[in-house]
DNA sequence: GTGGTCTAGACCACA
DNA sequence: GTGGTCTAGACCACG
């Protein structure tokens, strides 16, 4: 695996944020073991240190958890727990910051027609 | 006034930003004077070379001009100018990542409900 | 048996703790014979090679020993060994660290009252 | 100033209860300052990501914040935040584990004179 | 000057 | 084998 990080954001940062994805699109599973540092830093071709960082903070967040001597876990409610902050983050942070572009920039219904048919197909 | 900077951005960066705002509201008119750089920085706490960045680039990017001895101005065409940087950049970047969290998020239309009444307001 | 081990202590010395206090308590008698490694193990869910290293640890200060192809087995001074050992070590280490905290924590008598209580009621 | 950290814990873990004594007997009061980390580095003889990885920590936890370029400065409620935690954890596990010890090693009134006498004085 | 990220690598305890 | 700590040092953005 080949991974390009984007400059913007720190690499422990898109490392975690890559497991949160995986969890939440089903490709980890609760109970299922994450690569082991050393691997996905070769995997990755980072540091261990850089990939260490990224599984603390997973770990400090409650969405894997350490087993000693074997690994790293996903946990039990790791999902809900990653949909809750990102969902909480997203109402409190991004809806409001986007509303407010949508007004600054004196959007018009049109400019926004693709955005209207994604909410209009949600359930 | 006491300005809260968030952490995951420049101070500079919010900066200039404030000043676009206040543009795009209106607050600041074509031709206005902007701020001096030492009163700016004594509002918003911060040291003055962070507000000397944040002008330099609103400079560079022709929103403001500076009168050498005098201070720095709102340019005529600063509004359109920053209507259309922001209007690119939002539907480049802030838009694609907008809905890609709507669905990543498996969020419904309820959630959404806010929006889609503002968006249904728009012209 | 699921057991929560802490993960500010090895493990190995959370299960040299557990067998010492059954043997204060009672449960495990001098000429018992302590569960099997593998067994133990098994309860425990950890790796038997960690069972093993609370097994040598309570061999090597005379609380079990080795019967080869048998098992291992507490000893006649088990209680009295462990008693002074644990003994040593609070007077040593605990109680002042715990002194330490009572002042630091700044607590007063009402926060200490169960602890007063049981302390009164001791021979 | 030279320090001697113990061997059976963390020296970053040492270095933020280091800082957290001393706001809690106030020679660190809220909005001072902290030492920069390279100076703290130099002082402690530690490299300087053990010193930030403590202050990361401290951060975390709101006794210490980050003023951009400026340095980590003491937060209003640190001293208040710091008790908070650390008497929970007393509560929590040291004051059961302690009483435990007592009651296995079946100590007696004179064992515990000294820390019956403390217990006494406290208002 | 400040802190923040990342690397390379040593060393350790633990399972 | 696993992760955890620490070091030394480079490099960066920011104020």
């Amino acid at each position: 695996m080949s991974v390009d990080f984007k400059i913007s954001k720190s690499i422990f940062l898109q490392i975690s944020d890559n497991i949160c994805n995986q969890i939440l699109e089903g490709t980890l599973k609760s109970g299922e073991r994450v690569p082991s540092i050393r691997d996905l830093a070769a995997d990755f071709e980072v540091n261990s240190n850089t990939v260490l960082r990224a599984y603390t903070i997973l770990s400090d967040v409650g969405v894997i958890e350490n087993k000693r001597g074997i690994g790293f876990f996903v946990t039990e409610d790791a999902k809900q727990n990653i949909l809750e902050r990102n969902k909480a983050e997203f109402f409190k942070t991004d809806l409001p910051e986007f509303i407010n572009k949508i007004q600054l920039l004196k959007l018009n219904k049109a400019d926004l027609k693709d955005l209207s048919d994604i909410v209009e197909s949600l359930n």
